[in-house]
DNA sequence: TGTTAATGGTTGCAGAAGCAACGAACGGAA
DNA sequence: TTCCGTTCGTTGCTTCTGCAACCATTAACA
């Protein structure tokens, strides 16, 4: 045993460090920039993430289902579903029935959402190059490589996901 | 106006494309990783994430505060306050009170929680590692570089974070 | 056709997270 | 010493998230 007054001096020998734990570091990185963006789209439109997938998703593809939202279960389907409620309760978004599979809704955004999208996408974008400012071009095409490996890998890894893979 | 059939097409000139966007792409790295990893420690070791990181954090240091837990305010301190009562609750971490300063408690692990420690680290870092595992050494050193710079710049970016930040 | 399985989506519930307010203790200045 | 600002840590409250159960609809197949 180490002497009582070793209080802020690792131990002999630490099995893992957390500060050069990758996923330590992806969570901390993820939650920070989350965080910048958050200021944009949480304390000026009143927008969670998941709404501002939402609005994301819609002003990218004009007219989807609620299933789509999510393309590889990375938001969970109860969570799309709340956000698609309070997005049409505000009027930002549409529903109609989609009637060749009435189990489904096509979502659109309404003339005020479209408006709001034209007005936080750029500011949203804004705070991403500012991220990316730090970064050459060149290391900015060799991150996007690095994430998407170990993205590949990890869906690989982390337990099956809810529903709707490449299954 | 496009065209009503046109559900699936991107409009004209979509301002965002989400899968490009870099905050949205480290967010669903970081969420698959830890789902990876929750699959050992939570299903496992029935320890959330704020739980693993103070068990991984006194494995390391032996004995702390509550407060150093949480170094660039990465957690709230509220979460550590309930993650380190549940331990203690469960005997694996002890307090002992700090007579230099009575405000603070010295935290660390009981035995219980250092066989714990050793149990769950290593089956962590392996997961940690298989994740890399599809990256050269080369580029494992790149990301590291990246993530550096990106985390610094994400933390000017974001709101200035809860207390005890290098200010 | 009828029966069974699978899919899109909603909702009740329980656990988790952040905010803010609080109490206790410390430190500096008058 | 006393007063004021600050810091460590806890707790109440509200919001969010994920799971699981559920309904309605469609698809598969005998």
């Amino acid at each position: 045993m180490a002497s009582g007054s070793a209080a802020r001096k690792p131990v002999s020998e630490p099995l893992v460090v957390l500060e050069e734990f990758l996923p330590y570091r992806l969570n901390v990185l993820a939650g920070l920039t989350s965080s910048a963006l958050a200021q944009i789209y949480a304390e000026r439109f009143g927008l969670s993430i998941p709404a501002w997938r939402v609005i994301v998703t819609l002003g990218q593809y004009e007219c989807r289902t609620a299933r789509d939202m999510a393309p590889d279960g990375v938001m969970h389907k109860s969570t799309v579903s709340r956000a698609v409620a309070a997005l049409e309760k505000r009027g930002l978004v549409r529903r109609r029935p989609n009637l060749d599979d009435r189990r489904e809704e096509w979502l659109a955004l309404t003339p005020e959402g479209r408006a709001i999208y034209e007005a936080v996408a750029p500011e949203a974008l804004a705070v991403g190059e500012r991220l990316l400012s730090v970064l050459t071009a060149q290391e900015q095409k060799t991150l996007s490589t690095l994430i998407d490996k170990l993205t590949r890998q990890a869906r690989l890894l982390a337990p099956q996901d809810a529903e709707g893979e490449e299954a």
